[in-house]
DNA sequence: TGGGGTACCCACCTCGAGGTGGGTACCCTG
DNA sequence: CAGGGTACCCACCTCGAGGTGGGTACCCCA
């Protein structure tokens, strides 16, 4: 019994609402479990995350990104190289979701 | 740094992408939080969950008593009284979802 | 007798998340 | 000099989550 209530909790919030809708949707997930591991270049998150249309990597990216949660890393060269990784609050984010999401995988499997 | 990778996470996996969805969806967790708190009826858990549509609560009550998070116990009496409250799992899921949400919540405020 | 409460179901509609396919400016390699 | 790689942007479209508003069967109370 964890009695949350009497910790303050309103997910009520719309911004907390937001916060926890970019670290859980489907995408979100995947980044941010991909650059906890190590810093990754866009291309290489592209290869990395099966499945990922162009358009929703970089809309997962820039939306993490305003959350302080990845960091953005462009090296002015030419041909781009962007590199992106992890700020602090995304690898707390990444501690508090990890255990849900292995949760989660163990429930259906039984 | 938690390497999440090395614990075989695979968020690629529907079913778990389809569980964290329904608890981390917005009358999911406002359901598993007022649930956590203690048991209550169909007509209590709308007027405590303010802003929820009948439609919605209904849904998100059945997707999580499918998951086994929530139980429904509809005493056979007329008018109806059906009580829901959470399973062992269901309040293990608050368990790791608190943390994720009060987290959120500090985030937004800073 | 009719108005309200209980616990829903169902049809319809909107609106935005997310996918698809194009274009960009620059470079290197064959 | 054509093709491919880098890291995007933009317009269009689909489809389903979620909201709105109706109906149901039964009861109690005024």
């Amino acid at each position: 019994m964890s009695h949350v209530r009497d910790l303050q909790i309103d997910t009520g919030c719309p911004d907390t609402r937001a916060l926890v809708e970019h670290v859980t949707s489907k995408w979100g997930v995947l980044v941010l479990l991909a650059l906890d591991h190590r810093t990754l270049r866009w291309s290489e998150l592209k290869r990395e995350i099966a499945g990922v249309s162009e358009k929703m990597l970089i809309q997962t990216l820039q939306t993490l990104e305003a959350d302080r949660l990845v960091r953005r890393d462009a090296l002015p060269v030419v041909p781009p190289h962007v590199e992106y990784s992890l700020t602090d609050d995304g690898h707390r984010a990444v501690e508090l979701l990890a255990p849900l999401v292995q949760w989660a995988q163990h429930q259906v499997r039984s």
